[in-house]
DNA sequence: CGGACAAGCTGA
DNA sequence: CAGCTTGTCCGG
């Protein structure tokens, strides 16, 4: 293959570069006499260590003066070693009472300046540091030139047929955030078409197959796509539309038309670590910076969405014929002994096609109950319940101690299970459909072969793992709607969703099968009349009543050094205080704005503290 | 973050 | 009081 032409440092449009020769004299007010015609270039850096939450002023020896631009990455002396960091400005006047160090050089391509600025944003927004989001935003590998790209016209889709899609996405296009509802199984790509047809588009979806998948498509339909995390190189050359995953917010790009989020209800988008970054409201923020259209889609907005933008929904027909056919059993007066296995769920287990069953307990038992004496089979040591690990001993939930299977009452050794997990019931699953029956769990290794068995028993990571099923079956789905989690029914409507993707759309015919005893509850009947917005209204309520995002800001605070944090925070009319409960505080303001500025106020003590801004659990 | 330097602790 | 640990400060 010819090896691409590499555009040198300086013929790149995005940014204001430094001409070579732009190391100016400064004027400075305060010398009289004026200095040699020929002054250093000095530039502005931010250190990569997030602990040094400062900016410190470099002189750039003429030979790195070519390369230097505003993003790119550094190495820098710093108080005896050497440090990586970006350039945040160029050209700046420094203090003139100090001796300016000299970079010790340039380790290459860095983020745009508008995703420096967004960076920092972000920093206040999550209330964390901007060297950690700025670490997200950076290649994964060092990128020493970015390839020529010849700019050329945006793609004219190949006439998407003007149904309905094209039409709410055009909708979309003129407002600044909103909502798509796209029911589970339609294709989005016709959105993404319509949308790169705008120019540099970028798209984030929580799954690293969909994107890749979906930006395949996008290539084969002749528009220029570069793939987060592989092709930064690629994103940051510009005129291309750029897809991945949360990560892809920050994607290295310094002009983008159109910014479209898949799945914006799907937790994933979020990372973890603190600071915890929601890609939806970066990719936000960021459209809003370019003067952008933001395209919310899912299958179910999540609240934040519905608050954000409108909610743009399809015909009635259209988003029924996106979600599969529902069978809700009704466990209500379900024979005792009948156990996990009805009726109806029997009969889909002898049907054709393969057969995923969900049961979100690992492990062979969550609960036991002696045969002998009824009693409940708790730890020696903490009085806690214990489980049946797959090896068949009984294991304490909460001081992790084990022991044999024996009755602590009355020393017998047969016990009955009272909450079955998935390594039991794959047993009694193989010995009911009298052929191989696999299991499946977030601890099995699906590359290794994968699992060829028509049956399948799982906790939900066999959503993730499995992408076709005939049959979907949620063996106790109470759980999901119980969960003592202030998202638990929406987390249990994402399930159904992902289940839905593996059925395939309504006239596929696969059934998703719900056994429950909560037949009339909300996300039941989202899936079961395709409409996720009776989960909404109720959703809506529950939370305004509840003061709970988003109608409100939280942030959670634990780590160490959190009492002191808190103790310096002391008491302030705009902010409420709760807890603390398990070492962990939470925070509650009116608004974003509130709750980041006071928090931005308090200076952070040394030790570790954990700001978790928007927590999933209260 | 991690090097420098100071103050605090230990043992003969 | 040398030799070592622990803590605090600060970087261009």
């Amino acid at each position: 293959m010819p090896a691409r032409p590499e555009q040198s440092a300086f013929d790149f449009g995005d940014d204001p570069v430094v001409p070579v020769n732009a190391a100016r004299p400064r004027s400075s007010s305060t010398e009289s006499i004026p200095r040699a015609a020929v002054t250093e270039l000095v530039v502005r850096v931010r250190p990569d260590q997030p602990a040094i939450d400062r900016l410190f002023d470099y002189t750039v020896p003429a030979s790195l003066c070519d390369q230097i631009r505003v993003g790119t990455m550094v190495r820098i002396p710093l108080h005896g070693r050497r440090v990586g960091g970006w350039i945040v400005e160029v050209d700046v006047d420094p203090d003139p009472s100090l001796t300016l160090q000299s970079i010790a050089g340039v380790s290459g391509w860095g983020p745009p300046s508008s995703v420096l600025e967004l960076a920092q944003w972000a920093a206040w927004r999550w209330a964390g540091r901007t060297a950690t989001v700025l670490r997200t935003a950076s290649p994964p590998r060092v990128v020493r030139a970015v390839p020529r790209r010849d700019v050329r016209p945006a793609p004219v889709p190949v006439t998407v047929a003007s149904d309905e899609l094209t039409g709410l996405a055009r909708e979309a296009f003129n407002l600044p955030v909103s909502t798509i509802r796209l029911p589970p199984t339609s294709d989005v790509h016709p959105l993404l078409v319509s949308a790169a047809a705008r120019g540099p588009l970028l798209v984030i979806g929580p799954s690293a197959a969909t994107m890749r998948r979906l930006s395949m498509r996008m290539r084969r339909a002749g528009v220029e796509v570069a793939l987060l995390p592989d092709d930064w190189a690629g994103a940051r050359a510009g005129s291309v539309c750029v897809f991945g995953t949360r990560a892809a917010a920050w994607a290295p790009i310094a002009e983008v038309a159109t910014v479209v989020v898949l799945d914006e209800h799907d937790e994933s988008l979020q990372q973890e670590q603190a600071p915890t970054w929601h890609a939806r409201d970066v990719a936000i923020e960021r459209a809003r910076r370019a003067g952008a259209p933001c395209v919310l889609v899912s299958p179910m907005p999540s609240s934040e969405a519905r608050q954000l933008g409108p909610v743009l929904v399809p015909s009635r027909a259209a988003e029924r014929s996106g979600w599969p056919m529902v069978d809700v059993v009704d466990r209500r007066d379900a024979p005792p002994g009948e156990g996990l296995f009805s009726e109806k769920f029997v009969a889909a287990l002898r049907g054709e096609g393969r057969v995923v069953c969900i049961l979100n307990r690992k492990g062979r038992s969550r609960l036991l109950g002696c045969a002998g004496c009824g009693a409940l089979a708790t730890c020696e040591r903490c009085q806690a319940s214990v489980t049946q690990s797959d090896e068949g001993v009984l294991v304490c939930g909460s001081c992790a101690s084990v022991r044999p299977l024996i009755c602590t009452n009355c020393g017998t050794t047969k016990m009955r299970n009272l909450r079955a997990g998935v390594t039991r019931v794959r047993e009694e699953l193989e010995a009911l459909v009298r052929e191989p029956v696999s299991d499946l769990t977030g601890d099995s290794d699906l590359s290794l072969g994968g699992t060829g068995a028509r049956v399948i028993i799982g906790t939900e990571a066999a959503l993730h793992q499995i992408n076709e099923a005939a049959v979907v079956a949620f063996l106790d789905f109470d759980q999901e709607l119980l969960a003592a989690r202030y998202r638990a029914s929406e987390e249990a409507l994402a399930l159904l969703v992902r289940a839905a993707r593996l059925l395939g759309a309504r006239e596929r015919g696969g059934r998703l099968l719900i056994q429950t005893r909560l037949p009339d509850h909300e996300v039941v009947q989202s899936a079961l009349h395709a409409d996720p917005s009776r989960l909404a209204a109720s959703d809506d309520e529950r939370r305004k009543m509840l003061r709970l995002p988003p109608y409100r800001a939280m942030a959670a605070v634990s780590g160490v050094s959190a009492p002191a944090w808190i103790a310096a925070l002391g008491t302030q009319s705009a902010i409420e205080v709760l807890g603390p409960s398990d070492g962990r505080w939470l925070l509650r303001a009116d608004d974003h704005q509130t709750l980041c500025d006071v928090i931005a106020s308090v200076p952070r003590p040394a030790g570790r503290l954990r700001i978790e801004m928007d927590p999933l659990r209260v």
